[in-house]
DNA sequence: CTATTATTGTCGCATTGTGAGACAATAAGT
DNA sequence: ACTTATTGTCTCACAATGCGACAATAATAG
């Protein structure tokens, strides 16, 4: 798929986008009892910035969202959904996108759309870290992911976003079912606490958990696994299938 | 003050304003056991439609949001939120907003900036209804309060925006101290319960609600009540002071 | 092959929260 | 004074939760 994206730096005028509206997409991964979000590198300019997104004419702002995420990590069939609109005047500063368009060979005139001031459209997503395949945009120079726990500053206002987008990860944590998202297939009860406890920031008394999971019955139990590490083997789950994804 | 909104129908291109982006308020108020909201009629029309707003150039988006709220009721001090972005593009529809403005008295060009595609963010407000003043924006005829449970159709998308709102609101209800914005200053445990129990519309274990709301140690007492009703005088509640707006 | 050790699955107990009913206190009307 | 309906509070049963204890078990050490 050619990635439109390739056009909205020599595209001075946006034209086909809506103006003054974007997406930004915090996107949740989970690795070793870490959380981690995907952040877009520019080389030339040492920013780091969210991964961002613009949305066509004819085009559904969610499915726009959507879209960004599909290019950026390769998966479509996720967990996302909008938490935030930031639509403050002081968000407005130019010059990180004046210095990436520079950093990217062009010139862009004190018009471009890109440096008008924008209203964005904050959505958080959970990926599964083991299927994702960061891709960074035609702006940016590299797509990684990076621990949430020391996270380095970033661009504009994405600190703050970042932290927004946590605060109603934690809201819905009951709620939603947030693990069948952001976990393999398969799991042990300790890989499922351990995100817990993560995405909360404190212990969980373990007993309690698992008997408060095993009782919601959206967890289905399979056969031992063995290779793994010393001492009882635990047993493997799997999330019945009409739990995942909402 | 001068309603800006005064000039949107004749400023066909909407300068100074964000275009394709504006705001759209549920205003629920509580009166006689009803939740009610807010609606403007447009009389030569025959439409029904929820407050809007617009958001200057240099204006921040909640505080345009607090500024319509404002103008349409009078009060600014009360509880707002952002609760979605509605952006499907088939909520486009020009036909509502030109009969609109043909009924003001205007022939508006087919790419005056109102008959654009827009982009709206929805916001709640809880407002204490004995206070409110209902106030009509330049284009509408009347401002006035609809009851929930009886709500007519409505233009656009309103009604599936009101609804939207309403799964917010209860959602949000443990967490959020609604109460304190929806009730007037002074009130029984009798008008808690039954605001509660209209929200979630079904009934609540009247000793249990007491038991918990005293809990929670948000509520003052005072002295009884005695003109009211017959039989026993209940007291009479007030919200501790930093429970209010948040 | 046996003992050690750490982890897992489960159970029991104490505490807390919740749903439901009961009762006396009370204020208006008869 | 009596009736009647509503309020504030209590008790009881039951569910949910926090916390510790226990046996089962799988890898490793001797």
């Amino acid at each position: 798929m050619r990635e439109s994206s390739e056009s909205v730096g020599q595209n001075t005028r946006g034209e086909g986008y809506l103006q003054g509206l974007a997406t930004d997409l915090v996107i949740f991964g989970f690795h070793e009892t870490q959380l981690k979000i995907l952040l877009l590198e520019y080389e030339n300019t040492g920013l780091l910035g969210l991964p961002a997104g613009f949305i066509r004419d004819d085009e559904n702002l969610n499915d726009a969202a959507r879209r960004t995420l599909t290019q950026r990590t390769g998966l479509g069939d996720i967990f996302l959904e909008q938490f935030y609109v930031f639509g403050d005047v002081c968000r407005h500063d130019p010059q990180p996108l004046r210095s990436i368009l520079v950093g990217k060979g062009e010139t862009p005139p004190d018009d471009h759309w890109l440096l008008r001031r924008f209203v964005t459209v904050g959505f958080y997503a959970l990926v599964d870290f083991t299927r994702a395949i960061p891709n960074p945009d035609a702006l940016a120079d590299r797509c990684a992911w990076y621990d949430l726990a020391a996270l380095p500053p970033l661009m504009l206002d994405h600190t703050a976003i970042v932290q927004k987008a946590l605060d109603t990860l934690r809201a819905n944590l009951d709620h939603k079912l947030i693990g069948a998202n952001l976990l393999p297939e398969l799991f042990t009860m300790n890989d499922l606490q351990q995100l817990y406890e993560t995405i909360l920031g404190q212990k969980i008394n373990r007993s309690a958990f698992q008997r408060k999971m095993l009782a919601l019955g959206i967890l289905e139990r399979l056969e031992k696994r063995f290779s793994g590490g010393a001492h009882k083997a635990p047993f493997l789950y799997r999330f019945v299938q009409e739990s995942r994804y909402r």
